[in-house]
DNA sequence: TGTACATCAGTGAACGCGCGTTCACTGATGTAC
DNA sequence: TGTACATCAGTGAACGCGCGTTCACTGATGTAC
């Protein structure tokens, strides 16, 4: 391909990985329209051929995320061990995904960015995971997509203590180096592990 | 005081709370220098007789978050009941001060916005919540100030998953609305309820 | 009690910046006849 | 096979914007003598 030519190709597919690129390595605000435009050496308005605005590039950005998460879903699926063990390997892999993409993780998650509500296909990437990992657990005839925290009291803490450890291990609140993966998959296992055992033993001994 | 005097009093005060209005209504993209400087009645300028930068600024605010917090974990230790009921509790209230004062949660909570490691007063006021958590858990001698996921696994537990519990429900990743008092306190009451009873029971259920 | 002066906390104008987005345009490509 | 033309995806210049921060300044206040 001529190097000055015009119609270059796959323009859309190279701006969600610059943009992708420069996330990783720069963070959100160095994301701009004119800075992934650059990167792919393209001028900033022809960007306006592919998405609609800056936060549709970082819609694109977030559900290509997501398709990470459907990964870690599928091997919890169709994985061997029992549950608990599957359980154990899903934290870790969790864990690792988030430390090794800190900035897109905190992209994925965070709807003061990216408004959800207004970018559907993204929010039914979330919606999927999150439902298959309770249908995974309450068999697929008991989920109802509406996520009610009453119904599936399970799927939401394992959600939410996952979540919570990873959040925490980015934004640096905890002593683990998420460039160090030994560290993760030890916070994986104390998290995950004192959820499947409960803390009713400890708190006995207290009280 | 006289309108236009110079001296006004407790501008630096005022900018504070200034800027904890703006972020509580508008969100922290709304939370400029020049904004709060308008909304305390002083020049732009002015602001930098009191803070150093915007992050100093911000880093106030989420500094007097933190002070909550503290107050949070007072009544863990000072309140009645067994350790469990407590911890329901703290619980509870817990998940009702991210409900109500979402973006300043946020902040407080993110490195990506405020440096932690730049503002000791701030990484001071994190640490001391989890260190008293910690030491209610383990008792005072116990602890070591560290955070290491594998010696306290218990406290970082209900801290990870009320953190995570916290964030989803803000960020609109589960269906609680945060304004609903009751819903908030059902989403507590199941995730630290998961957490207490362990996830042992399901899971073998299943195996 | 009155005066000189240092200090403090404001003012006002200006700086350079990169941003998201719009617009009229134009070159390259594929298709119909 | 050759030509006319619609479409598509680029270009380039420009828009208005609010931002964080700097600077020389000045008015008000408190203190020392």
């Amino acid at each position: 391909m001529k190097k000055n030519s015009y119609h270059k190709g796959n323009v859309r597919a190279d701006l969600i990985q610059a943009a992708e690129a420069i996330l990783n390595e720069e963070g959100l605000a160095a994301l701009s329209v004119r800075r992934v435009a650059r990167e792919v050496g393209v001028v900033p308005s022809a960007v306006y051929n592919h998405f609609e605005s800056r936060e549709e590039l970082l819609a694109a950005v977030a559900a290509d995320g997501y398709q990470y998460m459907e990964r870690l879903v599928d091997r919890l699926e169709r994985g061997s061990g029992d549950p608990s063990q599957r359980l154990r390997r899903l934290a870790r892999e969790y864990l690792q995904f988030a430390a090794a993409n800190p900035n897109l993780y905190r992209l994925m998650f965070s709807s003061d960015v990216v408004a959800y509500r207004l970018h559907p296909e993204l929010e039914q990437a979330a919606d999927t995971s999150f439902g298959r990992l309770t249908q995974w657990w309450y068999g697929p005839g008991n989920y109802d997509s509406t996520r009610s925290a009453v119904k599936y009291p399970n799927a939401l803490s394992v959600w939410s203590i996952m979540h919570g450890a990873a959040l925490q291990m980015i934004e640096g609140l905890i002593q683990v180096d998420p460039r160090h993966k030994g560290a993760v998959d030890g916070l994986a296992d104390a998290v995950i592990g004192t959820l499947i055992r409960g803390l009713m033993p400890t708190l006995s001994e207290k009280a």
